[in-house]
DNA sequence: CGTTTTTGACCTGCGC
DNA sequence: GCGCAGGTCAAAAACG
């Protein structure tokens, strides 16, 4: 092999891998957009809920976006699967359920015990929309890393009758699925997603943006994307 | 037998 | 002040 069409080779080679990039950085910049879109849309619906409704329940569901308040998430669940647990990486003991007047299901209390002296409450319920639906309103912060309760261990193991890692953002947007199964075992992805639905925060923009970036940075994603872009292109051609 | 869950009773806050 | 609804407590039951 002569040394110029080597310089070729070498060209060429950088050619496609300028133009794998430029894919991988348009899904990106697409799904970051999605992502955005969807928000704006959560958000909008709340707050029409709001207006519309003076139940107490509607105060619950304004906090997340705009205080630091409650924040709820949403996970799919089978109907037959009447534990109202959400398994989201914490240790909970449950205190109390309660048949509240707004929804026919039971809702149930946890208190975290991931660590002794942690005050972080949740309430789930189902959602009144969709019954497959559970809605996991937590408050107040936990003092505690989640890493203290390993997810290789207990949250992410698929339990009975959950969808494996499907969190579902938003209440009536069932088609908005946050899959934090992501590919084989590979769980970095998993917790960057896990971390960005449980972290309610006054600033969601900054959220989203610090969660695509710490993506970017994660060699695996990189690598996982790239393969996904290769498969996709594969399949359109 | 220790831990967790269930469930009825009790407490508290809010609206009228 | 009263009634209602949501939230918490705690004893009993269930579970591993």
């Amino acid at each position: 092999m002569d040394s110029h069409s080597s310089k070729e080779e070498i060209l060429k080679r950088l050619g496609k891998e300028n133009e794998a990039l430029r894919l991988m950085l348009e899904v990106m910049s697409r799904k970051y957009n999605t992502l955005q879109s969807h928000l704006q849309g959560i958000k909008e619906e709340q707050m029409s809920i709001n207006l519309n409704e003076t139940h107490k329940r509607a105060r619950i569901l304004e906090a997340p976006f705009y205080s630091n308040k409650p924040l709820q998430i949403f996970v799919r669940s089978n109907l037959d699967d009447n534990s109202l647990t959400v398994k989201d990486g914490y240790q909970w003991r449950k205190y109390g359920q309660k048949i509240t007047k707004h929804n026919s299901s039971p809702r149930a209390y946890f208190r975290c015990c991931s660590a002794p002296d942690c005050k972080v409450k949740k309430k789930v319920e189902r959602s009144i929309e969709d019954k497959s639906i559970l809605v996991a309103t937590y408050e107040g912060e936990h003092n505690h890393d989640i890493h203290d309760n390993p997810f290789s261990q207990t949250s992410l193991s698929t339990p009975k009758g959950v969808t494996k890692g499907s969190v579902v953002a938003g209440g009536n947007n069932p088609e908005l699925t946050l899959d934090l199964s992501l590919s084989g075992s590979d769980q970095s992805h998993r917790r960057h997603t896990e971390k960005f639905v449980q972290h309610g925060s006054p600033s969601n923009h900054n959220k989203i943006k610090e969660y695509v970036d710490s993506l970017v940075k994660d060699p695996n994603f990189t690598v996982a994307l790239a393969e996904a872009v290769a498969r996709s292109i594969s399949n359109q051609t």
